[in-house]
DNA sequence: TTAAACTATTTAACTATTCGGTTAAACTGT
DNA sequence: ACAGTTTAACCGAATAGTTAAATAGTTTAA
């Protein structure tokens, strides 16, 4: 009998050998800078077993885009369920993005291009977990606008403040890390985050839209 | 005698006619999904005049790329510059950002690409137009908190916040207002931005980082 | 003024290569 | 013998880049 994969999250089998190297080759690439054959030697098989196992490029990308974006919403919905003040529930909700992030270093690539292509490549499922998402950030702050804690916001703003903000640290502190190209003076006078990012993101956003001292 | 360019945007000459097609083009598929044929087919010239006015696909998007970032550095730095408290700068800051954008609607597509890419395309000159920028939030930030108006922080945290923000904004919202795939449920409970973007976006900045009353 | 000579620009047609996808044969375990 | 899996070799379309000839515009010279 064929060896098993018990322990997902060390594949031993061809198909998710081959979903890794696609998922790293996508986002350092994107979708039409990523070649079959490449991600075919980064698995170490032969291209027709990639084809085998999984199929053509745009199915390999959904697969990859569906491991990456998707499974998020669910675990976002009841873990902010389960805080009780608004204040507490936003706070939940970043964590779990930031998560999310930590868990997968690719989704921050894949996630930027896929809005600067206006979602051109994103299946239904995930398109639907995305609005999922976000459904709940916006109960979120409609909930903390009615109880008198969040000032009136508008709501994309505010996820494309909290997304950006995760988004964007994550890709860009390392690349000013690897002082690709930002001069050492700048790095010099930067300081580290004191924290968790989730912390400082939370922060910052409570902060904003903290009913206390609106405008 | 052939007539003269007079009026920049109104570009009659050829590699402005190209130019202008390859930024559309570049914004939407990326650099890899570029192809020079239909750079060429948009401009309206044949391929052959494409290569003797510009040069290769590198050369034609360093081009592209630096017509979109650059010269964005030195405006806001005098601009920031006329501003006498800290606050009325970063404000004066981001009114620069959502400015470049506005008049440049291909800059969050090209930006976001270039970011998941960690800038592997970047020319040296705009590498250096972007620092440039960055340290003049710094400056600003710093400025701040030494007068006591801002908290002490992370500056490539606040800057990911503002970039981030105004980037995902612009791309975001447009392609709600598409229906692309956000289910209508969630556009009905979207409440409209009151006024304009860089507004907004100052007062919830100004808002997290102010430091009357830090947690 | 005119026509020849010359230069800059544009074009259709072509080439070489890359790349997504296929095929038929070989290999593996039951 | 047989089903499941892998592989080397191959195919055709797409695509970055080239070439040589045609065209348009400018200068020169009588």
């Amino acid at each position: 009998m064929k060896k098993r994969n018990t322990h997902p999250d060390k594949p031993d089998n061809t198909a998710d050998k081959i979903l890794k190297a696609a998922r790293a080759v996508f986002a350092q690439n994107g979708y039409s800078g990523t070649h079959m054959d490449e991600i075919a030697r980064r698995a170490g098989v032969n291209k027709a077993t990639l084809y085998y196992q999984i199929g053509d490029k745009d199915t390999l990308y959904a697969n990859v885009i569906h491991q990456v974006l998707g499974n998020i919403a669910q675990g976002i919905a009841e873990t902010v369920a389960q805080a009780e003040k608004p204040e507490d529930k936003l706070q939940a909700y970043i964590n779990c993005l930031v998560a999310a992030v930590d868990k997968n270093p690719e989704m921050p690539s894949i996630m930027m291009r896929e809005v600067a292509a206006d979602g051109a490549h994103l299946p239904q499922v995930v398109a639907h977990d995305i609005a999922s998402v976000l459904s709940v950030l916006i109960n979120v702050l409609d909930d903390g606008r009615k109880k008198g804690v969040f000032t009136d916001t508008t709501p994309f703003l505010v996820h494309s403040m909290i997304m950006g903000t995760i988004l964007f640290y994550k890709k860009v502190s390392p690349i000013k890390d690897r002082q690709a190209f930002i001069p050492a003076s700048l790095i010099a006078r930067d300081r580290k985050l004191k924290g968790d990012l989730a912390v400082e993101v939370g922060k910052l956003v409570l902060k904003a839209i903290d009913k206390e001292r609106s405008s």
